[in-house]
DNA sequence: CATCAGTATTGTAATCAATACAGTTTATAT
DNA sequence: ATATAAACTGTATTGATTACAATACTGATG
């Protein structure tokens, strides 16, 4: 599933989620940015074109937007949630150096197990850690 | 890898983790509560036996314990880390109705991509959402 | 077995992301 | 236009996790 700042739009009115001048610019701004930003950083980014703009609206929109599929958390570590909108599948690779979090390519409906046959799956997520190639040179 | 109490007493002693009773007695609790318990529910569930214990040791514990590599962190949502000893690679889902996790086996290492090629990953992780059976089931 | 240095533990205080809540504003239907 | 339900704002609160400084322990050495 791709999903373009278009597409979240559409979405949004089938899901019945009201499209308010701020929700727009969430979206939008998460479109626009795809370096899965957390609630802070789109608080951040989005203060100085709405001034007041409140931190709760901020929280409460991607919480509307996850609930609704649009948007997936990412929730590897630190304690702190980042917020992706849902291109297509991909899993992300978080370096515990440098704390920079990658896409990628991975199959992840070629997962599959016996285990879980009478449950309702409706989300996979899938994520590695480890060190990128900017951090292991460092290391050199 | 499984890893059992009294393998988690050898790694220790490998890389240079002191043996502390209360060291001790939270391995000892990871091997015998494989519900994937938070920090709080294994100071909680230790206090009894250990009037004395501080949540900050546990917290400290869990971490020399993630960086060994002998426990894994479970960072699904909620806000709320949740610790599991490292046995076989296996997958987590987790019920989104009553919050349960549960375990399922699933080849980790079947997951592929060319996208990581220059990458130095050391941990791999799958976790599922969705409804469990039992919660489905009351849904009717 | 006494001492010492280096770690671990403890308890309190601080941090900080996320939520609750109540009052105000906005959006959509009639 | 107006009503009503939903969304926004700002402050206060929560709660998991960490920081820190004082105390206690461990295990190596003489």
């Amino acid at each position: 599933m791709t999903v373009s700042y278009d597409d979240l739009i559409e979405e949004s009115k089938k899901k019945n989620i009201r499209l308010s001048y701020q929700r727009m610019k969430v979206m939008e701004y998460l479109s626009s940015h795809l370096i899965h930003p957390t609630a802070e950083q789109i608080y951040a980014g989005l203060r100085e074109e709405i001034p007041t703009l409140s931190k709760t609206t901020v929280y409460s929109t991607l919480n509307a937007l996850v609930d609704a599929g649009l948007v997936r958390m990412i929730n590897i570590e630190d304690n702190e949630i980042r917020y992706d909108i849902k291109t297509q599948d991909h899993g992300h690779f978080k370096c515990e150096s440098c704390g920079a979090i990658y896409d990628f390519n991975v199959d992840i409906d070629s997962l599959t197990t016996r285990d879980l046959q009478d449950f309702d799956v409706n989300d996979k997520n899938v994520y590695f850690k480890g060190t990128c190639p900017a951090c292991s040179e460092k290391k050199h």
